[in-house]
DNA sequence: GGGATCACG
DNA sequence: ACGTACGTGATCCCG
């Protein structure tokens, strides 16, 4: 029979520190120790096959060892809040998996673990200790081995008395004595001055112990160690005594108590959950978090003709309630190839496949008359259908109408997430078990069309659509219950169908115009590479800024100003300052820009143009943590504009056809103006009610003087100051942006602050409130978390600060234009105008505009940008038009 | 796969 | 004494 006894505090604290990364979870938990501490106990226990387990920990109150030398573990470092923390919640999880948990005021986990050894040794067990402390060593026996921890948790050694013979050549107990000598500093225990390792090591081979040393201290050679010997007798005695376990701590032990069982699996369940540790929960064989709702049977049906699909409509006037999932390949390069349909209806799940074009028009006929459709990730099941059969937009005859999506769902709980996967929602809800979608194509999708894999499909189907039902009730409640359910259901629903457009009618390019570009660029990065390696007087890759570093701040000898990790900085800011004073520098930063132009602009956008000569982004809607889209493959929210020469490329997009034009209408100021209304500083309300230039006013304010005596700089410095205002800025901050000292930048904050006192007012409430809840929201009651307002590191909770400033401008600019997207769009689709809805930068639309509409457009799109909201003050738009993107101003 | 860099709002 | 402005995505290099 096995035991394996576990030193608590040790294992945690190496677990702890062996992690490469901080985990925490969204409440805000540190976890990593526990993390560390519950896989190298999973592993042994697979690896060791235990009878029996306990784990002992430390108590806060003071042990014999302090009672007898007062500056035991004197100066010891403090275990960091971030650890102390995880040590209650790991014993929540030991208790979870019924693990026995030793502890006792007065003595150390040591002294648990070997009065527990020698009594194991009693009982005739094979007892296993597992630490990271190599005291326990002395504990080792014929029947009890020590396993250390090495190299973080990754590796063990194990030591039983031969391997401790072997590598210190004595005996485990003389390891006390070996002690006694030589001392330990990490728990303050002297030994006797000036003895170390070595001498130690030499002494404990001759004498065998302290005792025996000191009855015999004659017979040592050397002089100094004689003397050092007698004048410290008793502290060696003293710290053998501190080094010694006990083994006689006098605590209750009943071996029943150790053995090793399954775990309660319900509050284990709960812990994963609580830690957020979906890897153990993946391992997990039951267990049901949140009630699902449960269909006794679903029937499945396979379409193949006109009389399914009348059949399927036939239930749905009873019920126009659908759950949906388009399997396609998700191609955006060419037009998605739809491998099948589920729909899941009150009592069926429909499977249609697509080999007729035909039966999927009635079906999309379908879909449009009033029906509800849910899923997960709509968006790209509307665009999969959207490309393959002009399943045009809703008319204002049918609306059909999106319900509910479960993956936007979770992005509005929480909105810092990484991955909104159906898997990762059923493990975290249900502990259910559902192949990710991209697995199961990789596996089954190129079968697609042969009839084996119509089963799998119909399964996996199936089982998506079941998936979503459960987590639509579950999630409905959180939305409802968090005060979500709003700017989920009228900006985020209604946006789905939006973006599938926007993808699906696509941006037109020019490619021509690109490859021309492309070369032009192309010849002037030749010429600048010969310049620059003649210059350097050598060849070497400038694209590696490691190279570049050694290049112009070794080789050159210009003194630097910045290193990095791996070398010394080159970003355009440090190299920007330099560049008047070495030839090579300018040339350096205009090579940058060429190579970005062409390795992005050009390179990176080719290939990313369809046969229908239009690039097809992809708008993501669960990515911004504040509540922005994102665009990607390729990004069009940012094709470069701040530089003439990169702002040439957007010739290159243009409309579909000469019977079409370009309309964009952007915000001016909307986070300024947001600001104002949120914080509702009279200065800020009145200067955009007046329409006035918003920076030369905030630079009159700050400095004090007349309006028209503020000099370009002067506004512009402004201009800087009022971006800070938004990013929750420092006098740091300021200051490097400014190019001015601290001290300045600090006093041109306090003076704007002085001034616009509602704003300071406004943006410390919002700190304020984020501490007590720990989340900020926008106008739309969009939340985002934000943990770190809480943390103990001052530099993590200045961050969480600036994000708690932050995020409600930034977030309620996103509401806005996202309101102001879903009415043009609906607008455009209700008065069936063939303009469309192309584009979103942040705080700027753009319209593919049919030139006969051009008026209606430009009218359409600023009005209904201007009211998307109301505000205290006045929203405005700028329109303009043109025959590219590079005329739109 | 992560850091450095740079494109946008 | 610390090391610092908010939100993204793509490309390159390098270990």
């Amino acid at each position: 029979m096995k035991i394996i006894i576990i030193d608590g505090n040790s294992l945690i604290n190496r677990a702890y520190y062996a992690m490469q990364r901080p985990m925490m979870t969204k409440t805000g938990l540190y976890t990593q120790g526990v993390y560390g501490f519950l896989n190298i106990l999973n592993r042994i226990r697979t690896d060791y096959q235990p009878d029996y387990i306990a784990v002992t920990f430390d108590r806060k109150a003071p042990t014999f060892r302090h009672i007898e030398y007062a500056d035991y573990k004197a100066g010891r470092k403090k275990m960091p809040p971030e650890l102390a923390m995880q040590i209650p919640l790991l014993k929540e999880v030991l208790d979870a998996m019924k693990i026995k948990i030793l502890e006792m005021d007065g003595y150390e986990a040591d002294d648990i673990i070997g009065t527990v050894a020698k009594r194991a040794e009693a009982e005739g067990l094979e007892t296993m200790i597992i630490t990271g402390d190599k005291d326990e060593l002395q504990l080792a026996t014929e029947h009890t081995k020590v396993l250390i921890t090495k190299k973080g948790i990754s590796e063990f050694e194990l030591y039983d008395e031969a391997a401790i013979m072997e590598k210190y050549g004595f005996l485990p107990e003389q390891f006390i004595d070996f002690k006694g000598l030589m001392g330990d500093p990490s728990d303050n225990i002297p030994g006797i001055p000036g003895v170390g390792e070595k001498t130690a090591l030499k002494l404990i081979h001759e004498f065998g112990s302290v005792a025996s040393l000191i009855a015999n201290v004659d017979k040592v050679e050397s002089k100094s160690i004689k003397s050092k010997i007698e004048d410290n007798a008793q502290l060696a005695l003293m710290s053998r005594r501190l080094a010694t376990i006990n083994t006689e701590v006098p605590i209750e032990i009943d071996f029943e108590e150790f053995k090793a069982e399954d775990p309660d699996y319900n509050a284990l369940i709960d812990q994963y959950i609580k830690l957020e540790f979906n890897s153990f929960l993946k391992k997990m064989p039951i267990g049901k978090k949140e009630k699902a709702v449960s269909r006794s049977t679903v029937k499945q049906i396979q379409i193949t003709d006109e009389k399914g699909i009348k059949q399927l409509k036939e239930e749905l006037q009873n019920n126009p309630n659908i759950i949906i999932k388009v399997f396609n390949d998700h191609n955006h390069i060419d037009k998605p190839v739809i491998y099948g349909i589920s729909i899941l209806s009150t009592d069926s799940c429909y499977f249609i496949k697509p080999e007729s074009i035909d039966l999927l028009r009635s079906l999309l006929q379908l879909l449009q008359e009033g029906i509800k459709i849910s899923g997960h990730n709509l968006k790209e099941d509307y665009y999969a259908l959207l490309c393959n059969n002009n399943f045009d937009a809703p008319t204002k005859d049918a609306l059909f109408k999106t319900e509910f999506d479960t993956m936007i769902a979770q992005y509005l709980i929480d909105t810092s997430r990484s991955n909104y996967s159906l898997k990762s929602l059923m493990l975290e809800y249900f502990h259910e078990q559902i192949e990710e979608e991209a697995d199961f194509l990789k596996e089954n999708g190129q079968l697609g069309f042969l009839p084996k894999s119509e089963q799998i499909f119909i399964d996996y189907g199936t089982k998506w659509c079941l998936s979503v039902e459960k987590l639509i009730h579950v999630l409905n409640e959180k939305l409802i219950e968090e005060e979500l359910y709003t700017v989920f259901n009228e900006i985020e629903l209604p946006l789905i169908e939006a973006l599938a457009s926007m993808e699906n009618i696509g941006f037109a390019v020019d490619r021509k115009e690109l490859m021309d570009a492309g070369n032009t660029i192309s010849e002037k990065i030749k010429e600048l590479t010969v310049k620059i390696h003649s210059l350097a007087g050598e060849e070497f890759n400038i694209n590696s800024p490691q190279q570049l570093g050694v290049i112009l701040f070794e080789k050159l000898g210009i003194p630097y100003a910045k290193k990095t990790k791996r070398g010394y900085a080159t970003g355009a800011e440090v190299l920007e300052k330099i560049k008047d004073d070495y030839e090579i520098v300018g040339l350096i930063l205009e090579y940058r820009m060429y190579s970005k132009l062409k390795s992005t602009y050009i390179e990176g956008l080719l290939p990313l143009i369809h046969l229908d000569n239009k690039i097809h982004a992809h708008f993501q809607q669960t990515v911004a943590s504040t509540g922005r889209i994102s665009c990607t493959e390729p990004n069009l929210q940012n094709i470069p504009i701040r530089h003439e020469l990169g702002r040439k490329l957007r010739k290159a997009f243009i409309p579909e056809s000469e019977e079409y034009i370009l309309v964009s209408a952007d915000y001016s100021q909307i986070e300024l103006r947001i600001l104002a209304h949120l914080s509702q500083d009279p200065l800020l309300v009145e200067a955009f009610n007046q329409g006035a230039d918003i920076h030369k006013i905030t630079a009159s304010k700050v400095l004090g003087i007349p309006e028209d005596q503020v000099t370009a700089r002067e506004r512009s410095n402004a201009k800087a100051v009022n971006f800070g205002i938004i990013y929750g800025m420092s006098g740091f901050g300021l200051s490097t942006e400014l190019n001015i000292t601290r001290k300045e930048a600090e006093k041109y904050i306090q003076e704007y602050f002085k001034k616009y006192t509602k704003v300071k007012e406004f943006l410390d409430g919002l700190v304020a409130s984020c501490r007590e809840k720990g989340y900020v929201t926008t106008i739309s009651k969009r939340k985002r978390v934000i943990h770190e307002i809480n943390a103990s590191n001052y530099m993590v909770r200045q961050a969480g600060e600036r994000l708690a400033m932050n995020s409600p401008i930034q977030g309620s600019a996103a509401d806005i234009i996202k309101i102001a997207m879903i009415k043009v769009y609906s607008e455009l689709n209700r008065r069936n105008l063939k303009s469309k809805l192309i584009l979103q930068v942040h705080d700027e639309l753009i319209i593919q505009a049919h030139i006969s509409e051009l008026d209606i457009v430009k009218d359409l799109i600023v009005a209904n940008m201007e009211n998307a909201v109301k505000l205290s003050v006045k929203l405005t738009s700028d329109v303009s038009t043109g025959k590219n993107w590079y005329e739109l101003k």
